[in-house]
DNA sequence: AGGCGCGTTGACAACGCTATCATCTATGCG
DNA sequence: CGCATAGATGATAGCGTTGTCAACGCGCCT
């Protein structure tokens, strides 16, 4: 009986398979409990390593009885595929990267991240991060070698990576897709997404002339950031809609960062017809600006109505907290990841989705 | 000549191995450029591939003139070596695991990120992020899966994940080393980092006494974290130390968020001999307590001073900014990476360094 | 009947590297 | 001078997958 040839349909060729490793043909179970392998999956589902392979990776021309075996022997030996077989033999890493620059505003990366990663996770894809010097002069030498070794496919860039010339170049060079997030010229043939940022700074602006505010000053973010000159123009906008004249002395530069907004607001605030309110484009900057108004014993909103943009958790402790908007960066950056990954898998999608919608957050800087 | 046996003591091994592959192999430069592998390196080179995989991983015995003459193909070539191949021959993936609670206080993450990221640069591994709904049932699975899929080497765990005994538990069954940042109690044989919270607490404390204050308020953490304990146990041994009764209607429970941090000092602000100063353990519930502050019209730092810890940004953006306490987060996820790093790489040093100094930082929170 | 096509399955060769072991060379020494 | 010795180098076998192509079985059309 044991010798006899073998019984029935099934058992035809996974006997060569199962000699030349798996179970029998290595030390298993000495001492480390080796990691099961396609190999010993197919032997304990008795097919060839081949079928194990297409129904692990869900691929058609599998007879049901057969899928739900090696199914059956993959969940029996807890089996997972070995991502860095996959990679070298399929060429294919699965890879997306997440350049951001080194100096972050952190509440932003942390939305960011999070729709990133949950994209990656849901279509199997691994997320690597690479913090960059942006002003550093090898920008390009990193990225490079960034995305060389680890064998990155795509790569996002949330604001205000996607306008580094140097960087976008990089990547145009080795052939590297990329997502762009809030870039201020969209890259022609990659995934670009956005915000209705100049819509919501309308939004905002009316707010506060509705409110009855006519001298409403504007302090100004980073010019490397599409949001700086998205969130003026809506500024503009607004007033232009309401006839209200556009003084240039009530607007300032800023660069996003809490002092930057301390000194644009103490300048405001220094002129002989001082504004009622200000538009901060950023919460930093907002609460930069509250400061320099206390300092001069205005109170707020009283005397002062403030807002600023992004909502991000200082924005809800500071006091009194502030009136702003609120962008789906997460959203944004799911999506803006997911489209990445469509390109990468060959689907032929329309890069650029429709802008996002943000939230005014109305709370008590403002009249 | 072109028939000639081969002419020098170089040109010896070099063409079996360019014939099998490498430049002349494969279809090259048809179109995309391939990458440059090992082989196309040693044929560069005219070594073998063993001999380039030796000057690439600086291994011994290769004379200085052989190594020079790889490094410069290398250089030529742009090559650089195929991750998933080497850790699939090799055995090892190089890849450190960082897992985070859910929803994360993100200043804090920020640093441990940079930290370990930093490290891990340094030393040619990767990090891989992995974030936790810790509440959630299946813990154990979800780090399982992370580990397996990605080959995970060794994972960071920064606080509170450090006492999550199911997390702890897998790591252990699949016998993957970690590294603790500020655990509760420290995994035995495992790398631990500390920074002296206690101290720091004393610190601070110590300080609201010699500027006069006697009547103390304190507000806890969550008690998941070390932090917690440690912090309160600092404030404790101050007051002792200076001979001040320690009355437990001046301690309240919080959580290390906002909203509790407000409602702590609420309740400690309605206390018929409300304390002149209160240490919250964290800055986001200092926030709180500073709003808490403000709706009973009491002055900061002028009718109460107010503390915190952690140094976020938070601190400097508040009104008044805040006394505090910075511990170096990125130092000791640095630290940690490197400990860990170590062990994987079968180096025998101490798992525990030094527990790290914290710094005092004095603002105008405090009378 | 013969041939065609399709659904299923398997054998085997990559993929690019590291590890093992053999080979070769120069050197020192009896 | 021969021979052990150690250093330098190479040939080759994996590592665990996926991709290619062939083989097989079976119904269907001429």
């Amino acid at each position: 009986m044991a010798d006899s040839p073998m019984m029935a349909a099934s058992g035809r060729a996974s006997d060569s398979v199962a000699q030349r490793r798996g179970a029998a043909g290595r030390k298993r179970g000495e001492a480390g409990q080796r990691k099961a392998t396609i190999f010993d999956v197919a032997a304990e589902a008795r097919v060839s390593i081949k079928t194990v392979s297409r129904v692990v990776n869900s691929e058609p021309n599998v007879r049901e009885r057969t899928r739900e075996r090696v199914l059956e022997a993959v969940r029996r030996l807890r089996y997972q595929p070995n991502a860095a077989a996959r990679s070298l033999s399929g060429g294919r890493s699965w890879v997306l990267g997440l350049v951001y620059a080194k100096p972050q505003e952190f509440s932003y990366m942390k939305d960011v991240l999070d729709g990133a990663l949950h994209a990656c996770d849901e279509r199997g894809h691994t997320l690597l991060l690479r913090p960059l010097a942006v002003h550093g002069s090898q920008v390009s030498e990193q990225v490079e070698r960034f995305v060389a070794q680890a064998r990155v496919e795509g790569v996002m860039l949330p604001a205000p990576m996607g306008d580094h010339a140097d960087l976008l170049s990089s990547l145009r060079r080795m052939e590297v897709p990329f997502a762009a997030i809030a870039p201020k010229v969209s890259a022609a043939g990659q995934v670009n997404v956005f915000c209705e940022e100049r819509e919501a700074s309308r939004a905002l602006t009316d707010f506060l002339v509705q409110r009855g505010h006519r001298n409403i000053g504007f302090i100004k973010g980073d010019p490397a950031h599409r949001a700086t000159g998205e969130r003026f123009a809506g500024y503009r906008e607004a007033l232009a809609k309401r006839g209200i004249r556009h003084a240039e002395e009530l607007v300032r530069e800023g660069n996003f960062d809490f002092e930057s907004g301390k000194a644009a607001g103490a300048a405001l605030l220094n002129l002989p017809r001082p504004p009622t309110a200000i538009v901060a484009s950023n919460d930093d900057m907002a609460a930069g600006l509250q400061l320099a108004a206390r300092e001069r014993g205005l109170a707020i909103p009283q005397d002062l109505s403030v807002v600023g943009f992004d909502d991000t958790p200082l924005a809800s402790r500071l006091w009194p907290p502030l009136t702003t908007v609120r962008q789906p960066i997460r959203e944004m950056a799911k999506t803006a990841a997911e489209r990445l990954m469509d390109r990468l898998n060959g689907r032929t999608v329309d890069p650029s989705p429709a802008p996002f919608a943000c939230e005014l957050v109305i709370r008590a800087s403002t009249t």
